[in-house]
DNA sequence: TTTTAGACCATTTTT
DNA sequence: TGGTCTAAAA
């Protein structure tokens, strides 16, 4: 058996990592370096070199994005070979687990998962039942703490407030979270871990079963596994010494989410010292682009200290642009970005970078103005679009009678005069009677205290579901679904919404084809039960909750510096390469540059030939414009790669010149006489006149003839100019 | 129950 | 600045 060819494709290191002994490994992975490649052909190399029946490997990633690419790579390269893999997210394997094993993990089968909006829900709650002070107990920040702890697997009792009464108050209310949670069958992400770690430890019988399993575990972005994901894998990978990590510390961006670059040097340790592999040979960039890239992340310490090289010529130089405000480097952009397509590449080429999404706002108006189709990337997601939710929420009550947290969601949605005091009564006999809310409201039907306007409300609520339960045995999933959206009247109700009910009816169109789709492949799986099926469906959902797609294709992408991770682009601009914009000013406070550094590394290789780099002398930030001064970051990229773009565009010379000599009168400096002025309510207009400094400055403007001439403050006027 | 006005606040995001 | 959330008013 000639199993050569897996490894030919690869370089020396890659195929190192490849062929590795059958013992824990450590690979480090550059950015570009051909690192999901090195993992499929190792998953391939194990089970064609080794005979490993492709059940007994394990591959966890962190995105079902990456999960699935995996999936689909290794079943290009090896045909049908991979029968009972397992690929999946740390989220996706544990659920798998729970929904198993469930029972010794002390859950009931029909468990559901809650997302964040749910936990902060009951977190609220709670507070608001233990009289707390919600300015001083602020939920959001309650409920970051306790997903923290979980995500560093500790459990209310775990942790010892010591003296601090805030932190008993703190642990009191995470305490009081755990046992609701328990008590409704949810579980959140945090908790699917945590569970499973549990699960494992107080089961020993099982965690022999699946150490015996799982003969081979690959990690992919191994530098963002948390604390309890950490421990998780050292549990399944016991004595087995059977774990290949696969990372790269100089692209760990998420310690702020409790990753943990940490868990990189305990893994050597805990494996006997091993070497890492590493992975330096950068397929992707220009040299020019990657010696940027090494020579920003030298200024940290404490690295593994990988050092890239290219194989590709030197290529471009670095631009960088030193705009005279944030309009002037969005119209810098916006301009070039036309110039790169009228030379011949497409629209996705190019990706534009921020360290915010605020900062997309202005970049996005001026791509608007020269008529640049682009897509922003983040934003809001598919599944949690309220009207999405509400609808899930619906599907979730019909088939989880007991789901309190759907039931409090829908009970008064679409309004049907369900109001705060009689859900309030509900929740109150519910949590004395020790039942389900649903059940708790038909007893309130029965009892003679109700008023009978709200009984009739109640039972018309009731009716209702019993209704779509009904129709469970008779409806398809996709039928089912419509019913819901039709009969419960969420349609007539966003029909009279004439601000967003047309989107919104939109998104519940697709949310109808998304479940068609969705029972299509459960039917040939062999699950055609429908309420089967939703469950399946609400589970999915909440696991996979894909971005909102766009259907456009050929488009500008923008987005933050945090979802390029990745992804590779012809053309990169990084933009608000600027002091307190990014580094972001936080970040700063708390001294966590060397995390924003690698977030640097990690926009800067994106670009495989050309690089640009903006940054602006005034920024406007909350209303206010600011000075801003160059990021360090553009320092400790050597000059010799950089090549300064000067503008030959007369406006924009002007106002930069103009810049120079006013500091200070930073307002005057751009709108002179006779430049082009955009007023947010007047329209275009050109200025006629001016007086005064600073900021008392006021100018004429001369408008539209409908508008005529304004004399208005400069600072108060928030124009924008137009080149 | 819905609308509106004022307060407040403000990185990065997956599951 | 502007988006979100809460509390008061219609």
């Amino acid at each position: 058996m000639n199993n050569s060819y897996l490894l030919e494709s690869l370089n020396t290191a890659q195929r190192k990592a490849v062929s590795a002994p059958l013992e824990s490994q450590l690979v480090l992975a550059g950015a570009g370096s051909g690192k999901t490649k090195v993992l499929i052909h190792r998953i391939a190399w194990l089970i064609k070199n080794y005979n490993i029946n492709p059940s007994a490997i394990l591959a966890v990633t962190f995105t079902n994005k990456a999960a699935n690419e995996m999936r689909q790579r290794i079943s290009n390269l090896l045909g049908d070979d991979l029968q009972g893999i397992w690929v999946g997210t740390f989220h996706g394997i544990a659920h798998r687990l729970l929904r198993r094993h469930g029972k010794y993990a002390n859950l009931s089968d029909n468990f559901e998962i809650i997302d964040v909006d749910d936990q902060l829900r009951i977190v609220k709650k709670i507070i608001k039942e233990m009289n707390l002070d919600d300015q001083r107990y602020i939920p959001k920040k309650i409920l970051s703490f306790i997903n923290s702890k979980k995500d560093s697997g500790l459990r209310a009792s775990h942790i010892n407030p010591g003296y601090r009464y805030d932190i008993k108050v703190k642990v009191e209310i995470y305490k009081r979270y755990s046992i609701y949670c328990q008590q409704n069958s949810v579980v959140d992400f945090s908790e699917l871990l945590l569970r499973v770690h549990e699960l494992f430890l107080y089961n020993k019988w099982l965690l022999e079963k699946y150490q015996e399993k799982f003969k081979y575990i690959l990690v992919d972005e191994f530098q963002d596994t948390n604390s309890l994901q950490y421990a998780w894998l050292r549990l399944l990978s016991g004595d087995n010494n059977n774990l290949m990590a696969v990372g790269d510390d100089d692209q760990s961006i998420y310690g702020w989410r409790g990753a943990r670059i940490d868990n990189m040097h305990s893994f050597v340790k805990d494996c006997n010292n091993i070497t890492p592999i590493k992975l330096e040979q950068n397929y992707r960039s220009s040299s020019n682009i990657l010696q940027a890239a090494n020579a920003v992340i030298a200024h940290n310490e404490d690295r593994f200290n990988k050092q890239l090289t290219s194989k590709l010529a030197e290529g471009e130089k670095i631009k960088i642009y030193a705009a005279v405000d944030d309009n002037d480097e969005a119209i810098y952009i916006a301009n070039y970005v036309k110039k790169i397509a009228a030379k011949g590449d497409k629209w996705q080429d190019i990706a534009v970078l921020y360290r915010s999404n605020a900062q997309s706002r202005l970049l996005e108006e001026l791509l608007v103005q020269n008529s640049v189709p682009y897509r922003i990337y983040g934003g809001s997601r598919f599944f949690d679009r309220a009207e999405v939710k509400n609808v899930i929420a619906y599907l979730r009550v019909i088939c989880f009678e007991d789901s309190n947290l759907a039931l409090e969601r829908i009970i008064n949605f679409p309004p049907r005069g369900i109001g705060e005091k009689t859900v309030e009564k509900i929740r109150e006999n519910s949590e004395n009677t020790n039942n389900s809310m649903w059940l708790s409201l038909t007893g309130l039907l029965a009892d003679s205290n109700t008023p009978t306007n709200i009984i009739s409300k109640l039972e018309a609520f009731k009716e209702l579901i019993l209704y779509f339960r009904e129709q469970l045995q008779q409806l398809s999933f996709t039928d089912l679904v419509k019913q819901v959206i039709i009969k419960s009247q969420i349609i007539e109700h966003y029909k009279k919404d004439n601000t967003s009910g047309i989107t919104r009816i939109e998104n519940l169109e697709e949310l109808v084809n998304a479940c068609g789709q969705f029972a299509n492949s459960m039917t040939e799986e062999g699950v055609t039960d429908t309420k089967e099926q939703i469950c399946e469906f609400v589970d999915h959902v909440a696991l996979d909750n894909k971005n909102k797609t766009d259907k456009q294709q050929d488009c500008v992408q923008l987005m933050t510096m945090h979802s390029a991770k990745g992804l590779e682009f012809k053309h990169v601009f990084i933009t608000g390469m600027e002091e307190d914009i990014f580094p972001s000013r936080p970040a700063v406070e708390e001294n966590n540059i060397n995390e924003e550094r690698r977030l640097c590394y990690v926009a800067i290789t994106r670009a495989m030939r050309y690089l640009y780099i903006s940054y602006s002398s005034i920024r406007t930030l909350y209303g206010y414009n600011r000075n801003s001064k160059p990021s360090r970051f553009i320092k400790e990229i050597p000059e010799e790669l950089l090549e300064h773009v000067k503008l030959t565009s007369k406006v924009s010379v002007n106002s930069k010149r103009n810049f120079k000599f006013n500091t200070k009168k930073k307002y005057k400096s751009i709108f002179k006489t006779g430049t082009k002025v955009r007023h947010p309510k007047f329209g275009d207009g050109v200025v006629a006149a001016s007086s005064g400094s600073g900021e008392q400055e006021k100018i004429t403007i001369k408008f539209d003839q409908s508008i005529g001439e304004k004399t208005l403050v400069l600072k108060l006027a928030n124009l924008t100019s137009i080149y």
